[in-house]
DNA sequence: TCTAAGAGCTACAGTCGCTGTAGCATCAAG
DNA sequence: CTTGATGCTACAGCGACTGTAGCTCTTAGA
């Protein structure tokens, strides 16, 4: 038996909420279960697994056009795996680029904060950097020195 | 004389699109300009100032409601700058958690990605791995079946 | 067996920060 | 004077959910 269970339950086993579960079967993500006799939804431990996999690769910031793809790359497991590897080093490198940015603008934000000496707003280095866009390494994406 | 400018002109001194003004404009982030004989919007250099402001706070990750607050607090010059510390501060912690998830997951996907031997579907370690939870840093589940 | 709480159902609106579209009016150049 | 770019308003759509309203269904206790 493969022990069913209601929305409820799948949800907590894959960590995400009722409405989510219900989204996902909308959009075509995970398949329609069956119904019990009081049109309750009745899962098996399959849709806990793709809901795992779903909540994992999303939570690695794959999109779900990504995440459709990878599942049904994975229905047909006869194929080779080279466009899996794509979607995957694809991710990596988007991953890669916003980790460049958010330590670029970690970098300006220490740079600002360090300068607010707790003076009064007219003379805070915050708003004025803020205001200064020219003082910003973010505008041409180079990761060498910001200067100031 | 303020240089009087069209919305165009102005969307392309601050780098962002004529809409992006207008729902800026829609939201009270920009003050309503006065318009022309023909109903034009008619923008000096201080609009050009603050949507710069506003784009360079948005490409550091501030909310609109935190801008918001920045630019209230920058029209009170004369209250001291705790405040301003304190937005740019949280700022931070969250750049600072953004960056720490990140990382792990490019750690992940670097996994992932070096025990794709490109081999059959079946075989691939990409989906393998998405689908078990257990061998995840993010969070500890039940080390549930892998396999979709 | 009844009852009341909790969980499930559908359908739809709201979130955030824009972006795109439709169908007009206006403006600047040739 | 015409044409094409730009402007206007109003609204829909994006992604990935989340929340709400107003029901129905299930389940545990009295």
């Amino acid at each position: 038996m493969p022990s069913e269970m209601t929305i409820g339950r799948v949800a907590k086993a894959a960590g995400c909420k009722v409405q989510t579960v219900r989204y996902y079967e909308q959009i075509g993500l995970v398949p329609a279960p069956p119904r019990s006799e009081g049109n309750q939804r009745l899962y098996g431990q399959a849709a806990v697994d793709r809901l795992l996999f779903i909540r994992h690769a999303r939570e690695l910031g794959f999109s779900l056009p990504a995440i459709r793809d990878l599942i049904g790359l994975s229905d047909n497991p006869d194929r080779p795996c080279d466009a899996v590897d794509a979607i995957a080093k694809a991710q990596l490198a988007e991953v890669d680029l916003r980790l460049q940015r958010l330590q670029a603008l970690r970098g300006e934000l220490e740079r600002m904060i360090a300068q607010c000496r707790g003076g009064r707003i007219a003379e805070c280095r915050v708003i004025e950097v803020l205001g200064d866009h020219s003082l910003c390494a973010a505008e041409s994406h180079d990761p060498a020195s910001p200067s100031l």
